[in-house]
Order: structure tokens, then sequence, then C-alpha cells
DNA sequence: TATAATAGACCGACTGGTAGGTTTATTTTA
DNA sequence: TAAAATAAACCTACCAGTCGGTCTATTATA
């Protein structure tokens, strides 16, 4: 995936470590609530070497976005890998993994794609374009797991999988954003409690 | 509730047409996003003016919060309070409404509430703790309605109204963010769609 | 009752600080 | 040693907030 640190040039380190700093107070404060100079000072550089790696605040944007993603939609996808459970285990053992994640900062920070989602749509449609793209694919997976399950007759035949897999992504999405604005972890962990019910409660015997 | 227009005093009515525009502005920008600057040329006002009657920006955020919260939980409420229907029909009802609010602006802006929660909530902890009581007044509303059908046997007596009123409010809010990164109301439709049917399935009959 | 005094509402130039971005010189590294 | 990377000072636009002052409609007073 990603090349090990040890064969990576000086620049590319620095970058990199510019980008993991970025994430964390963005995910933490927002993209406009995050400073270049805040991004600068955790990560220990200067301005201008910050301006030889990024040509903007929206590459660094950009940057960040694709970090972010591609570090949770691969866990994701590792837990949708595990070919020795059943679809649904893996569905849940992906929701535990996101739960795990949230609850890292105490439910504070919530989810960075959706904080993101909703600071940045209106006013930068690339930046939407690309948000939207991760929460595609994340309810792309889901589906395909769905449908998996249906093709082996565990769900009904009339199951509109990918808008099932939709409101699988919005429920928990909303219930991140319940237990941000609450500092509760409990309203993410109830709407994926009951996601994994009422998906339970689908399965024909 | 609100005194009616003409006997309010004219400064009175400059700051409901300052907080009016600010609402839109924030609605559809975001706080940090809004400047004074752009309210007052919306509103039509000079500095000066606005900060006769707002000591700060963050007295305008409150101002807004309250605005539309008001108007938001006004129509739930109203909604709720259809006697003449059944309780599943009130909250049908409820859900189209703020289904055709949100679709008022295509879907672009999202739930100013929402997208208050993400975006304030990190940086001021009285938006934050003003946010989440909404929240909570929504949700209990809710779990009022399906206590009504508990209470005559309509769900199941072991059912967590709470729990499921803020799933509820989650799954909606969820969609709502669905639809505004994509710029598509299928999401929240989807959303409100599936919440309906599951409480309809979950119906005793 | 004419005039003076007061207060609510409004005006807009200005300010202090901040944030994104630039420039130029210097040091590292491949 | 040429290119990559870093350093530090600097620039400029923007933004929340200020401040001295104006306008107008009551209210008080001689």
């Amino acid at each position: 995936m990603t090349k090990t640190t040890d064969t990576l040039t000086k620049g590319e380190r620095t970058r990199r470590r510019i980008v993991g700093h970025a994430t964390q107070l963005i995910h933490d404060k927002g993209y406009r609530g995050t400073t270049i100079d805040d991004v600068i000072k955790a990560a220990g550089v200067t301005k201008g070497s910050f301006y030889f790696h990024f040509a903007s605040k929206e590459e660094l944007g950009y940057a960040v976005i694709d970090n972010a993603s591609s570090f949770i939609l691969e866990g994701i996808k590792e837990a949708l890998q595990q070919k020795n459970l059943t679809p649904y285990m893996r569905l849940e053992l992906m929701l535990r993994g996101v739960q795990g994640l949230v609850e890292e900062t105490q439910c504070t920070h919530g989810c960075i794609m959706g904080n993101l989602a909703l600071e940045l749509s209106p006013i930068n449609d690339g930046f939407r374009r690309k948000l939207a793209g991760v929460f595609n694919d994340w309810s792309s997976y889901i589906a395909g797991e769905l449908e998996v399950m249906k093709g082996s007759g565990d769900l009904p035949q009339d199951l509109d999988t990918a808008a099932y897999a939709d409101f699988m992504v919005s429920a928990l999405e909303g219930g991140i954003m319940m237990s941000k604005v609450s500092l509760d972890p409990s309203p993410m962990r109830n709407s994926i409690d009951l996601i994994l019910k009422q998906l339970d409660d689908m399965i024909t015997r």
C-alpha cells in the first residue's frame, strides 16, 4: 500500500508529517478553524517549508481528505475481507471498528468525513465531490455484503441493497453527529445497535 | 408566541431583519463562512447599526440558533398536535415536513442545526449545549409519540422509546448530510422512507 | 406652545490583529 | 555540486469590533 518510512526521502517524510498533524487538527477544529500556523507549529516546520510542499491550504485540504479517507476505507475493507466470517459478522466488525475510531477521541471530534462534508460542501465543489465519493464507496462496500446475503437467500429478494446501505451510512453518521454535539457516545452506539438489530431482524430464517 | 410586526418598534424590526438574513446566510455558508459585512449587506444596515443591536458575532449566533430552532421545533410540534391523526401519521407528517424544508433549498444547505452542530461544537461550548438541547427536545417529542403508541399496545412493550427516537433523529440527520454532500435529495428521502417502514413493521397487529 | 433636552436608532471611516501566501537567503541531501 | 528542503522576515487582504458623530421623534420645561 504505502511505502515504508525508510524508503522515503526527507521531503516526503516531512510532507506526510504535515498531513498527519493537519488531519488531527482539522478533525478537531475543522478546516477553517485550523490555520496554517497551527499546522506548521504542530508539525514543527516553518512557513517556507510548508509552502514548498503544498501550493495552498486547499491542496493541504485535498491531501488530508485523501489521507483520512484511505485510512478509513482501508479499515472498512479489511473488516469486510474477513472471509472466515459471515457477511453479517463482517458488517458488525466494520461498524464496531468505526465506533472504536470515534471513541478514541471520546466522540468529541466526530467523523472527519462527516464534519468536512457539512463544512466544505457549500464552499468548494472539489472537496464536496471527493467527500461524496468516499461516502459512495463506503455505501457500495456495504451494499456488496448485503448482495451476498441476498444471493444466499438470507435477505428478502426485493430488498434494495443500495438504498439500505445508504441508510446504514446515514444512521451511523447521524449517530456520530449526535454523539459529538452531546459529548456522549450513547447515540452513536445506539445507532449501531439498532442498525445491526434491524438487519438481523430482516434475515429470513 | 411572537409579537405581530405592527406592534414592534423600529429597532426590534431591524434586529429581526438582521437575524433573518443572518440565518439564511449561515444556513448556506456556515458561521465562520458568513461575515458581519455579508450580514449587514444582506439586511441593508450599517456596521454601526448592527453593533447597536448585537454586542458581538457570537450574540448574533445565539440569536440565529434561537430563531432557527424555534421555527423548526414549532413546525414539529404543530405536526405532532394533529390530534385527529394517529401517532404514526403525526410522525409521518412531521418527517415529511422536515423533508419539505430541506428540499426548499434543493438539499444543498442541509439542516442548519446539523451544520452548526458539527461546525461549532468543538469551538464554543455554549453553542454546543444549545444545539444539543434542540436535538434533545426533538427526540423527546418523538419519544412522546412512541410512548403513546406503546401505551395503546401498538408497539412492543420492551421498546426503548427514547433510544428509538434518538435513532430516528440520527438517521434523518445523517440522510440530510448525505443529500447535502451528494446534491441529491434521494438519501434523505430514503432515510425517511426506511424510518417509517421500520416503524410500521414494528407495529404489532 | 415654542424650545430645549434626551434617548433610541443609525452611520461609516478606521483599527488592530490574523491568516494565507511570498520572497530571498541558507542549509541539506542525493 | 545541483537540486531539494528549510529558514525567517515580510506582504496584503480581510474581518471583527470601535468610535465619534448624525438624525429623528418624543418628552420635559420655561
